[in-house]
RNA sequence: GCCCCCAUCGUCUAGCGGCCUAGGACACCGCCCUUUCACGGCGGCGGCACGGGUUCGAAUCCCGUUGGGGGUACCA
């Protein structure tokens, strides 16, 4: 009698009526790259916006690449962009658990079905003997499993085994095209014949991917499959998969399945784990916001609009539908990034936009711990004047730093020496007279700024540019900062006088 | 080799047969504002890969070519 044939090709599939479940189910391996995080950013929005389910499950079936430390970081850059799951790990929920690591018992007990049914069968060939027999019968070498163990008779299987052999499992694939609507791409059919019989699990029992990620998603009666553009291929495979689990009752119905389009980098290739840019905490560190990056992201293959680029999540949410994503690959372009980070950073209330400098403020050592009181007192009146000339929070607290510093150790940069012009010294005389006038019960911005200009502009018949630029060097030891005389304002007149003598003393020495 | 995907300004995109002499954003270049840098405002540069069809009419539909990308594992 011929093998059993592949599962029916027919089964239920999901309708528009279907209550939404997806998921978001990452591998272990590495710290979170930006295009894994826009699919789990595509995935919780379709689910919000269907009002459907997340569910978040690991895939950690691979133990010599996955890790903890890896597993942890996950976690926390879901968190920290605000994507929340309703079912998986740390959660819980009906089907766990939700580390595949801890089913193992669960995908031993599908293939034993799927095994006595006949759709996956065991496979004796090497790598080496399918090559040889590639080449005996002419054909290239490199053309894969060449279904030669279907038809394995009991006899020969046991021949094999007592040669000490033991079998990897196949699932046997339909001889016909196999069909699917693409969610992103339309109707997409692959060539019969263009996927060999497939290994599900490994000679020792172990199961992979290949069989798990079908199997789970079954299982967690997953409706919609919206994953990288890089399992698109395998998705014949797993239809087929789908098919024999729906025939042994493990599958309920077939997902529909919708590709993400690659997030590129430089040149025309992926971007890659090694590339800087593609770790999620490296622009976190840089000063990303959750919800700037989280619209640069969703840019990334969808748009609200035909004119607005800038969103916040909720509109994302009311708007996002799978089927409006595009298909073609996006290049992940950083100054875009941090330019619609930058509109989210001046759309930040001001406490807000303070508080979320202060780990920044932290990560240049500026502060300590705990804000003392002088501290919070500079965050506060510095924060408004850097929101609206900064694009990362990193910058933000770079930008004020100055003003946390002691005054005798602020470093003075070479570039803030240059371009003073020939009256330096007398300007920095001239701004310390005049200074020198104001006690410090009026030592405010007005104060300071009608002084300077009447010595410097009206006095000397500077240049803005030129008079300001000296002091603004000697008080914040660079060429660019804050609005200058809020900055001294703030810095208060000893401190901002002190830092005048010492500038002058190091340009004079310079001279 | 075989299979599959993709193709609008430099980049991300709007466009789903006539609203297109192709719109927006980022980048870039001017100008304005201005105490630096930004922000903001105004203006400019710049694109439907190519060839066939279909149609009264194509960026939009079909076919082909070219170009890019991915897959072809006892990884995921």
């Amino acid at each position: 009698m011929s093998a059993p044939a592949a599962g029916p090709s027919e089964i239920p599939a999901v309708n528009p009526s279907t209550p939404v479940r997806v998921r978001f189910c990452p591998s272990p391996t590495g710290t979170p790259h930006v295009g894994l995080i826009r699919t789990a950013l595509f995935n919780w929005a379709y689910a919000r916006h269907t009002e459907g389910k997340l569910v978040f499950r690991i895939e950690d079936t691979d133990a010599q690449r996955d890790s903890e430390e890896s597993y942890r970081q996950l976690l926390e850059a879901l968190r920290w962009l605000g994507i929340d799951w309703d079912e998986g790990v740390e959660t819980g929920g009906p089907h766990q658990p939700y580390r595949q690591s801890q089913r193992m018992d669960i995908y031993a007990d599908v293939l034993g079905k799927l095994q006595s049914a006949g759709y996956v069968y065991e496979s004796f060939s090497t790598p080496e003997e399918i090559e040889q027999r590639h080449r005996a019968a002419g054909r290239d070498p490199k053309l894969g499993y060449d279904n030669h163990d279907r038809e394995l008779t009991q006899k020969q299987a046991d021949a094999f085994r007592a040669e000490g052999r033991e079998p990897v499992l196949r699932l046997r694939m339909p001889d016909d095209d196999i069909t699917f609507t693409d969610l992103v791409r339309g109707e997409i059919t692959f060539k019969a014949g263009s996927a060999p019989d497939f290994v599900v699990a490994r000679a020792n029992g172990q199961p992979l991917y290949t069989l798990v990620n079908p199997v789970d998603d079954a299982l967690m009666e997953i409706t919609h499959v919206l994953r990288g553009e890089d399992l698109l291929s395998s998705t014949p495979r797993q239809i087929a998969l789908y098919r024999a689990l729906y025939a042994v009752g493990v599958a309920q119905r077939m997902p529909a399945f919708g590709h993400l389009p690659y997030v590129m980098g430089e040149g025309n290739k992926k971007l890659s784990k090694r590339d800087p840019e593609s770790n999620l905490f490296h622009h976190r560190d840089r000063g990303f916001l959750p919800e700037g990056l989280l619209n640069y992201l969703a840019l990334l293959g969808w748009s609200l609009s035909a004119d607005e680029d800038i969103f916040t999540v909720d509109e994302l949410v009311e708007k996002f539908d799978i089927t409006d994503v595009l298909g073609n690959p996006a290049r992940f372009d950083v100054k875009k990034a941090e330019a619609i980070n930058g509109t989210h950073v001046r759309r930040l209330k001001a406490e807000d936009f303070r508080d979320r400098l202060v780990p920044y403020l932290r990560a240049l050592d500026l502060v300590g711990q705990e804000l003392t009181e002088r501290e919070a007192q500079l965050l506060d009146g510095a924060a408004p004047l850097v929101q609206e000339r900064i694009a990362l929070l990193a910058e933000g607290a770079d930008m004020m730093g100055f003003l946390f510093v002691a005054d005798e150790e602020l470093e003075v940069e070479d570039k803030a020496f240059s371009g003073l012009g020939d009256q330096a010294l007398e300007t920095l005389d001239a701004a310390t007279a005049a200074l020198e006038t104001i006690d410090e019960a009026s030592w405010n911005t007005q104060q300071i700024e009608s002084a300077l200009r009447e010595a410097l502009i009206d006095g000397l018949g500077l240049k803005p540019r030129k008079a300001f630029g000296a002091v603004r060097s000697a008080v914040s030891g660079r060429k660019v900062s804050p609005p200058l005389f809020e900055s001294m304002e703030l810095l208060g007149k000893e401190s901002s006088m002190k830092r005048l003598e010492r500038f002058r003393s190091l340009a004079e020495a310079r001279h």
